[in-house]
DNA sequence: GATGAATGAGGTTTCATTCAT
DNA sequence: AATGAATGAAACCTCATTCAT
């Protein structure tokens, strides 16, 4: 999953400093998609703010869309594990249950936010581009597989709502996904303190049957 | 004098002359948009499928660009209609709110989902240029204010249980904005019958306190 | 020689009325070249700054061109008036011979710079046009031969150093009309009281034998 | 250590090669605006001829006009070193002073000559183009002050008319240069060698007082 | 005569990619 | 492996001019 191979194999780089200049490479282009988007950074620019020559970039990358391709691997590795490193099966029958769902929510906005000019190039790139929707939707899997996982424990333990725990997953998947996407185009400029407050609520009361919650204790935070 | 009647049809030749060739040229950009996208459409093909000539197309719009946020300008209007014009205040104390809502979800995603290449479109648009995303954002602020407003008068009605009517419409509008998207890229193939239902009762429960709910009622449709 | 019609000719206006759009033509013609240059100065703007459709501009008017020819006309006819009006055979035995020798200077000088933007314009096309090339030369003959009719007298009346009439008749019509040409363009800051008292020096002394001269009374102004 | 003699030719072939692809679309663009002018000759047809692609043509110089920027300096330079070589201060007090001032506006306008469509081309851009402009001015002034310290020089040795050094030195140059232009724009089709006479009195005249000059000596050459 | 919508050839410029060194 | 000069297809846009009304 972290390796851009799907549409074409360049030279698998042995020596360290291949690896070294492709990752030279690799961060000089996340800066200036991040600063000026996709389009708009060409590739001899690319080569130049890494240090090397265009001819080196073509060495280790078919063309620009390999090299993003590569940079979204890696971009939905690092989320996947800030948001699920922090949540567990076990957290589930925790007493601190509500706060860990907050975190999680809370993590997944600021991870995308900290690098939102490349989440909005990708983004760019799904919407037009067949092998990054395709990879977007890999990506969407595994943590909806994850979520399907989780919710169907919760489930077993009649802590929930619904019977169909495969709609459940999938939205509340969505939902998180789709506001910190928000986030990232810079579209909305609503607190996001309570935005994270409010979308928590809306999770909770969506999952979690009334019995097994107890609203005092899930009150605003402050 | 005595042909007063076809002064009607005299008066304006000119004008509807431009407004035909102003209409054709949006229709076949609206075409090629959504089939090809946007950077891959020119604006000679758009002025070859319209029938008229590049220099008309200058003519009518500054350039691609201008073009395409008045198909956006005229989307947002139709796709505000279509969701609200279902959707009034007295209908928070009707005894079919829940159906209500849950049409008024479906009709937002059914009409996107329509004119899908073109929000697909649009929205890549929103990603990196600054005036669409202005645009964009007026748009939801508009739909957002008149969310504020019905659920200001449930809350009023202590029908919900947040305090933060702000955040509850900030919520509510995203999820469903975005979820229909998430519909328009092609990103998702859960089931749209299921999902609908599933974030009929994400809003519902979210909203409405329990007491005020007969979850009985609200089962799965099917 | 004032009218336009080496090329081409349109209808010659018989009425009060056409008589008056072509005007209009032409004084929104002059006020835009002298504001933006001939190139960036396209017919549709003419048209719209004089307040007629562009139609009406092709049916005075076989093209750009022949609105600019025209009025090279009108400019060159005023020159020629305002610099030839106050200076005759007879002014050459009168005393007051070098003051008005400056005096036809400083006019001529003037005049141009009066209608800067409209000199720059025209001799931009003099230099690549043939047609401009060649009517520059006619009206440039017109008053080198004026001169050379001044020159003859005056030599006849064995004022003049120089055998060659012709020569200094060339030399000190190409002299006058370059130097206004050098303000014209803007290229030059010299100042100008300085550079007319000068330019009357050369003149002078070039044209008339010291005997002829007492060029105690001819030094600077000041 | 036993090869230093190879550095030399290795150390720079990819510097080279680019010299030379330069120089060639330079010297392919002075021969078309020779030919056709600037408008009507396109970037196209510059890198075609020589024998480059557009996007080199692209890559040497942002723009057409940036091109004939370049060609203006080379040219400016030229023609200052082939007037100001032939004459130098100690000229001044030479017997041959006469002849030398003939000779240095014989070359001036022979130089010209040379490449008139050239000069035809960049002063159609001194008319309209700002940094155009501003460069001539540059370019004047240098030739300028160069004739200020030459005038300065034979003022101090009392060889002159004229208080005002400057006004004679900026006249000077003006004549000398448009008389040149005026040749380069085709506009005139006076004899060239009896005009070169002209104006050689001219200038000597104006300049220097009738004690120290005997006009025996300064009869039509032939 | 007047109108002004429509035309379309043709210029400018960009940039991903190649390939000789 | 690395280089970077060179490529050239292809997009954008302008504006003088026409012609149906």
């Amino acid at each position: 999953m972290a390796d851009s191979s799907t549409s074409s194999i360049v030279a698998a780089p042995k020596q360290e400093r291949s690896k070294q200049t492709k990752e030279k490479i690799v961060q000089a282009a996340i800066k200036l998609f991040q600063e000026r988007g996709y389009e708009k950074t060409t590739s001899n620019e690319i080569a130049s703010e890494a240090g090397v020559s265009v001819g080196s970039f073509y060495v280790y990358f078919t063309d620009k869309r390999s090299l993003l391709l590569t940079i979204f691997d890696r971009l939905a590795d690092d989320l996947y594990k800030v948001v699920f490193d922090g949540f567990n099966a076990e957290h589930l029958f925790d007493s601190e249950l509500r706060p860990r769902i907050k975190q999680a929510i809370a993590k997944a906005i600021a991870d995308k936010q900290r690098r939102s000019g490349l989440h909005k190039v990708i983004y760019e790139l799904v919407l037009k581009d067949q092998e990054f929707s395709a990879r977007h939707k890999e990506i969407m899997e595994r943590s909806n597989s994850k979520l399907r996982e989780l919710i169907s424990l919760a489930h077993a333990a009649n802590l929930t709502w619904d019977a169909d725990v495969e709609a459940a997953a999938f939205l509340v998947q969505r939902v998180v996904f789709d506001l910190s996407q928000d986030y990232v185009t810079g579209c909305c400029e609503f607190d996001l303190g309570r935005a994270i407050e409010g979308l928590t609520n809306m999770i909770y009361r969506f999952l979690f049957k009334p019995a097994a919650i107890s609203e005092a204790g899930s009150g605003p935070a402050k």
